[in-house]
DNA sequence: TTGTATGAG
DNA sequence: GGCTCATACAA
């Protein structure tokens, strides 16, 4: 195939003669809906960033090991992270840690913290892999390194321009476009200025530059023959300009932080994972829109996000084949046919690279879980209620760091699973009950609530031998500061009154509501098959209350806004553009904050009152740094660990590419 | 609302 | 494999 069986890339490109007054492929339009981060702009940049090794990483800067040690981390006789210096000995993810210490008597194998009975606080014991049956893992260490590094991410980005989400602990995605957007406004002038003809589907003026300077660490990915030898149009250039900004951003998580990532930047969420793990460790890789169809066309399928399970299977067996290319040919009748509708429309497009799911700015979890998987498996009530303790103590710490005390946020709801049988197979069971609202919540409480959980699901039989233990909070709801804020004063009447009336109630209800789309609570990110491009008219108000709250400690003392007016007026923009149906916003009122689309000016207004409370009630309980509270965690700098084991998480995408055509001049 | 499955890291 | 997380869907 060649690029134009690709959606986005220049299908139609003129005779390369160079004719000074060729136009963009894009419109002022498509310019403007960056500022809303309007997921149909074909302008649309979007960065993933992938810690690399994580784990392995946060070990080694715990412990100040030199760059080029070998480190691996243990849990328990296996190894769950090997640093890149350790791979480079054959050190693998199925090694075990007898093996990977004979393949490198240097290895040094940090075993995971672990939380003790009898002890209150989980920390590093050079005697954990030996205590399997008292210890439980603890990956608190790691959250708490991945806050940090959260927030140097935001740092980094304008306050008003954080579209931040974290999709694990060592993975987030950006949404740059709006950033981007302000950068390309200020860099070439020329745009910036309305249309001359006053209509924003006149196209843009080309980019007053022939080449554009990737520089040596941002590499592109290629192109087929042809597609190189046209001029960069605007979607390159904010490729380019997204990429200094990635590259930024990463420095700044080096050297403040001492990790290293890869990033991937491209026109969705979609290509740009798949961009990150295209170049492993400490490299980010620019897939340009004219190189999608080349970069995707060597991928099995499977190696994409939502494919990688039993979907992925079905497909392939279906199909009788993994391979992208192959199944391209199939028509979008017959996906339907086989897999449904919804589902195959979203195999159909995401074959081609197409994904308009949302970045959502969320930075808080919703659920927290503490587990156990019993080795010998445990055989009385008794066993089974000291872990209960554990898990309750671990979930409770980090109920802390969540604001409980102060009533910042509050779980809903109360788990227990179960699993009966031996290792991995047996059948599982759960419980769950509503933790009750209204008093604080403290230890005690929880334990009570888990242990009559464990007391239902002993009475329906079948309990033992167990195999398997987990407990988790969720449902998480954020809660009013005490002292109702100064959120309150910019309520009107009703809403300022309901917020006297006691923590969570009315008002926040209420603003929630009007957070969020009247429905449903609009699906803001992925997960799903279907829901992905299909609907989407109003650009949905990210939840803000998730929006902002996880910056924790981060000093981005934000100002004041409403500004940047500039771009919210470009109201109704829609894209047309990608083949994906679908039109947007029709005349409404954007929210250059959020791109939530309000029906009045006044609503727009209330809208944008809402986002400064918010702010305020952000700032005003400025969460606090998390570095310090690991309190009990002795990290005590002691390096001769244990053994090492298997490696971490993705790898190299396998695509072949033809590198070439980057480099040349920058901007003029 | 409660419980199970799936998918991912 | 073990330990987390998130989400969709069924009961």
């Amino acid at each position: 195939m060649s690029s134009s069986t690709q959606p986005s890339s220049r299908g139609s490109s003129p005779p390369s003669g160079a004719l000074p007054l060729r136009r963009s492929q894009f419109t002022y339009r498509n310019l403007s809906q960056m500022a809303s981060y309007n997921t149909s702009c074909p302008l649309r940049v979007i960065a993933h960033i992938d810690l690399d090794c994580f784990y392995a990483q946060a070990e080694m800067v715990r412990l100040g090991v030199a760059e080029d040690q070998p480190l691996a981390v243990q849990q328990w006789q296996g190894l769950i992270a090997v640093n890149y210096p350790a791979r480079a000995y054959g050190i693998g993810r199925m090694c075990t840690v007898t093996e990977a210490k004979k393949l490198c008597p240097n290895l040094i194998t940090q075993h995971v913290a672990t939380w003790r009975e009898g002890e209150d606080k989980w920390a590093y014991r050079d005697d954990a892999a030996e205590n399997i049956a008292t210890d439980k893992v603890s990956l608190d260490p790691y959250r708490l390194e991945s806050r940090r590094i959260l927030a140097t991410i935001k740092d980094h980005l304008p306050s008003h321009m954080q579209k931040v989400e974290k999709a694990s602990i060592d993975e987030v995605f950006l949404d740059l476009s709006a950033h981007v957007h302000a950068v390309l406004l200020e860099r070439f002038p020329e745009i910036a200025r309305p249309p001359p003809s006053g209509d924003p589907s006149e196209p843009l003026p080309m980019p007053s530059v022939s080449a554009l300077d990737w520089q040596a660490d941002a590499l592109v990915d290629l192109d087929d023959e042809h597609a190189e030898f046209d001029d960069p149009d605007w979607d390159d250039v904010a490729m380019l300009v997204a990429s200094e900004i990635v590259r930024n951003v990463r420095a700044a998580i080096r050297d403040k932080l001492r990790y290293t990532c890869a990033a991937g930047i491209a026109r969705n969420k979609l290509l740009s994972k798949l961009g990150s793990a295209h170049r492993k460790p400490n490299q980010q890789t620019v897939i340009r829109n004219r190189a999608v169809w080349h970069f995707l066309s060597g991928f099995k399928f499977t190696k994409f996000r939502n494919l990688g399970g039993k979907l992925g299977e079905q497909v392939s067996q279906i199909f009788n084949t993994e391979s992208v290319e192959e199944l391209l040919v199939v028509p979008i009748e017959q996906l339907k046919l086989k897999l449904g509708d919804d589902t195959g429309v979203w195999v159909h497009n995401t074959l081609r690279g197409i994904d308009m799911s949302e970045v959502s700015p969320r930075t808080q979890i919703k659920s927290m879980l503490s587990a156990k998987s019993f080795r010998p498996s445990i055989n009385t009530v008794d066993q089974a209620t000291r872990w209960l303790r554990i898990f309750v103590a671990d979930i409770f710490a980090r109920l802390v760091e969540e604001g409980v005390l102060e009533n910042r946020r509050r779980p809903k709801t109360i788990n227990l699973h179960h699993r009966h049988g031996v290792q991995t197979q047996g059948q599982t069971r759960s419980r769950s009950s509503p933790i009750p609202q209204g008093r604080s919540l403290d230890e005690e409480t929880l334990f009570g609530l888990a242990n009559t959980l464990l007391n239902q699901i002993i009475q329906d039989g079948h309990v033992w031998p167990c195999s398997n233990l987990s407990l988790s909070v969720g449902g998480f709801e954020d809660g009013i500061s005490g002292n109702m804020g100064i959120a309150s004063f910019l309520l009107r009447g009703e809403e300022a009154q309901a917020l006297t009336d006691g923590p969570r109630t009315r008002a926040e209800s209420k603003l929630k509501e009007q957070s969020q789309p009247p429905e449903k609570r609009r699906r803001i990110d992925d997960g799903g098959i279907q829901r992905f491009l299909t609907r989407k008219e109003t650009p949905s108000p990210l939840d803000p209350i998730d929006a902002l709250a996880e910056d924790n400690g981060a000093e981005t003392s934000r100002v004041r806004e409403t500004k940047l007016d500039s771009d919210a007026p470009s109201l109704p923009d829609e894209g047309p553009v990608l083949q994906a149906n679908d039109e947007t916003a029709i005349g409404g009122h954007l929210c250059a904050r959020c791109g939530a689309c309000l029906e009045s000016s006044e609503s727009l207004q209330s809208h944008q009152d809402w986002h400064f409370a918010k702010d305020l009630q952000e700032e005003e309980h400025g969460r606090l740094g998390f570095g310090n509270q690991a309190s009990t965690t002795a990290a005590s700098p002691h390096s001769g660990g244990r053994r090492s084991g298997p490696a971490a998480p993705k790898r190299p995408g396998r695509p072949k590419k033809t590198e070439r055509g980057q480099q040349k001049l920058s901007f003029g």
